[in-house]
DNA sequence: CACTTGACTTATT
DNA sequence: TAATAAGCCAAGT
């Protein structure tokens, strides 16, 4: 058996896998697009998670504002609506955030491969 | 159908 | 330490 392709969807795995990984995300968390891509198992595919975030827009339940970059400056924030920034959104659950940056980050910081832990 | 861009990360110079 | 190159996949032009 080949694979059940829709015609007017595309079958973006990834996307979708991404959207899960996002939800699992606690409150008062945050967690970095590469952590996602590896635990997806494509590391370097860490453009994509960004991506799919950028048409996680669609969905109601994606927590975008708790996927940022590596450093965990908030990368992404220029994607969010002003009336609820990303840094708002972040700082109503908790987390710190200064300069556009995530403080105490190493302690923010979730790490699906450690919290899911296959 | 081919080329460019993108909310990133790692390795190399 | 900073700058550059490469890698990944999808969507838009």
């Amino acid at each position: 058996m080949s694979k059940p392709i829709k015609h007017s969807e595309a079958n973006s795995d990834f996307f979708d896998r991404v959207y899960q990984v996002v939800r699992l995300i606690p409150e008062g968390r945050a967690t970095s697009y590469g952590a996602i891509a590896k635990y997806l198992g494509a590391a370097r595919s860490s453009r994509l998670v960004g991506y799919a975030m950028n048409g996680a827009h669609v969905h109601n339940d994606i927590p975008a504002h708790r996927v940022v970059n590596r450093n965990g400056m908030l990368s992404g924030k220029h994607h969010f609506p002003p009336h609820k920034s990303m840094e708002q959104l972040l700082s109503n659950e908790g987390i710190v955030v200064a300069d556009d940056q995530i403080q105490n980050w190493k302690n923010v910081f979730w790490n699906p491969e450690e919290e899911l832990r296959l």
